[in-house]
DNA sequence: ATGGTAGAGTGTCTA
């Protein structure tokens, strides 16, 4: 089974490139984010006659997330996590989606930005996180993944250049703490160990022709519990997605599972 | 410190 992950910036105005990526990589599972539309925005009909289903979650013009499956989808799950209190600083609902496909729970997910680290959004960031990892801890014995744009890069690698981050969130103790804990808890960055490059970026701002100069950052991660990961052969960024008119800022995460 | 680009949808907000 092939699993992708991809922040798509607006499913709609991408939807020709996602289509042309499921085939060209025969992806069975393809978590998206950023949709950026309601779930009776989405266009259904080219995803339908290839035999997708779709599952989506998303409120409102900016956020957004949803699973796109042709090995079923069940049991979904959305508004995770529960986020009583920060309803004035974020759309909380559409960030998560779960679905199991093909024996495998997948969560989409997209970790709130955080904007700036003295942003009430950085610690609504946090909070969410904390949030998610206690109830991933509960999943962790079952083939789990938890994929998605996580705004966080891990190490000073995952950045084309740790100075130009100095007053910026993803790169803060606190998110990189955030993100370590779903490692000690026992998920696995499966992707890695496949792609060990330091300059495997995932994510190029649009600005001054970032893709271009490779001036990017790893933000978009496959964590797996342990049932998952031992089933993990094989991974890679279709960095080549990015080029070109009309790309998202966002490339492609796959991973296949034997 | 600012601005650069892109996508939502029309006056800005978000990333």
């Amino acid at each position: 089974m092939r699993i992708a992950t991809w922040n798509v910036n607006s499913l709609r105005s991408r939807i020709d490139r996602v289509e042309a990526f499921l085939d060209r990589h025969e992806v069975d599972v393809l978590a998206v984010q950023e949709t950026k539309a309601r779930e009776d925005q989405l266009p259904l009909m080219g995803l339908e006659a290839r035999g997708y289903d779709v599952a989506a979650a998303g409120v409102n013009q900016w956020n957004g997330v949803a699973i796109i499956s042709r090995v079923g989808i069940d049991d979904v799950e959305s508004g995770f996590p529960d986020q009583p209190g920060w309803g004035e600083v974020a759309e909380v609902e559409s960030r998560a989606i779960g679905a199991t496909c093909g024996g495998v729970r997948i969560w989409s997910l997209y970790v709130p930005n955080g904007r700036k680290p003295d942003d009430p959004h950085y610690v609504y960031k946090l909070d969410w996180l904390a949030r998610l990892r206690d109830a991933a801890a509960g999943w962790r014995d079952q083939p789990t993944a938890l994929v998605g744009d996580w705004n966080i890069a891990p190490t000073d690698d995952d950045v084309f250049d740790i100075a130009q981050f100095a007053k910026s969130t993803h790169v803060t103790p606190s998110e990189r703490a955030a993100f370590q804990g779903f490692l000690d808890d026992g998920y696995v960055d499966v992707v890695r160990p496949h792609a060990p490059e330091p300059d495997t970026y995932t994510y190029w701002d649009y600005y001054r022709q970032r893709y271009e100069r490779n001036r990017g950052m790893r933000i978009d991660f496959v964590l797996g519990s342990a049932p998952f990961a031992a089933r993990v052969t094989g991974a890679f960024v279709d960095r080549e997605e990015r080029a070109g008119q009309g790309a998202s800022d966002h490339a492609p995460v796959v991973v296949d599972l034997a």
